[in-house]
DNA sequence: ATTATATTGACAAATATTGTCAATTGATTT
DNA sequence: AAATCAATTGACAATATTTGTCAATATAAT
């Protein structure tokens, strides 16, 4: 694993607890509110520069949603995220049969290939419920 | 294909050929400057909401960075892309052996899923050249 | 041509992220 | 344990990105 992490800060162990304590693949403003309830003068920008390192170390990882802001997972098992499309939450989900996609590429024109996002879309129940109406 | 799009109208088609003509996954503010060239008065919400419409339309296709802009590609035939880590651009890449990853779901909580987002990360080659200086 | 309404332009406003820099703090050395 | 050095932080500004408002306009149907 990377070792981008050179000091242990309180403020990094904040922010990796609150991604874990929040168990909803938190955005960054989402964390910091988290913090703010028991450390008010956490700043934000270390948030944002924490979720970094974290995930560039590898505690974290990135989860790409369609043009919406960031989300960060803590890894655990392997699993799958959906956004659903209308309410902007992420759900996990459960694939089997997807390999490691990374080893598919064929042509990457000179690019050099380390990690591959794979995300869902759709509608979660409480939206398809309210569809309904 | 869904209908969104309830008029034809000449600021839509002029996103579009901005984003056919950019052949290089646009963002909505590159769309915009693009556009801006040779219709000044063209309002920067117009572009979203027709990026939105065509997105929805399904003539335009999101690409999902981790924690970045939005980026959209016209949909042309079924290819993959690379999103450079370092310099943020992205690239088209093959990638054969990836089904419609959709049918290995295998528990989705309720969530009804239609659309799967594949998006691979690392460097390209200009950011490989440069780091090794 | 008239009508109904989707769409636009011009902004403002909101949201999200990054940059700056002196002060602080963690790890290392003495 | 004290001194040192550099990574990190907090406070805030600045930038970037996206959405909302509403009167004016343009499109498609009648």
């Amino acid at each position: 694993m990377k070792q981008i992490i050179q000091r242990n800060t309180v403020q990094c162990d904040l922010v990796l607890n609150a991604v874990r304590s929040l168990c909803n693949h938190p955005t960054p403003e989402q964390v910091y509110s988290y913090i703010a309830k028991s450390h008010p003068s956490v700043s934000k920008s270390t948030v944002y520069r924490n979720l970094d390192k974290l995930c560039e170390s590898g505690a974290l990882l990135r989860i790409p949603v369609p043009g919406g802001a960031l989300h960060v997972d803590h890894t655990l098992t392997s699993h799958y995220h959906m956004y659903c499309k209308v309410c902007g939450n992420l759900y996990d989900i459960e694939a089997a049969g997807i390999g490691d996609l990374k080893n598919e590429v064929t042509v990457s024109n000179g690019c050099e290939i380390t990690d591959c996002y794979i995300v869902f879309s759709g509608t979660c129940p409480e939206c398809n419920k309210a569809d309904k109406n």
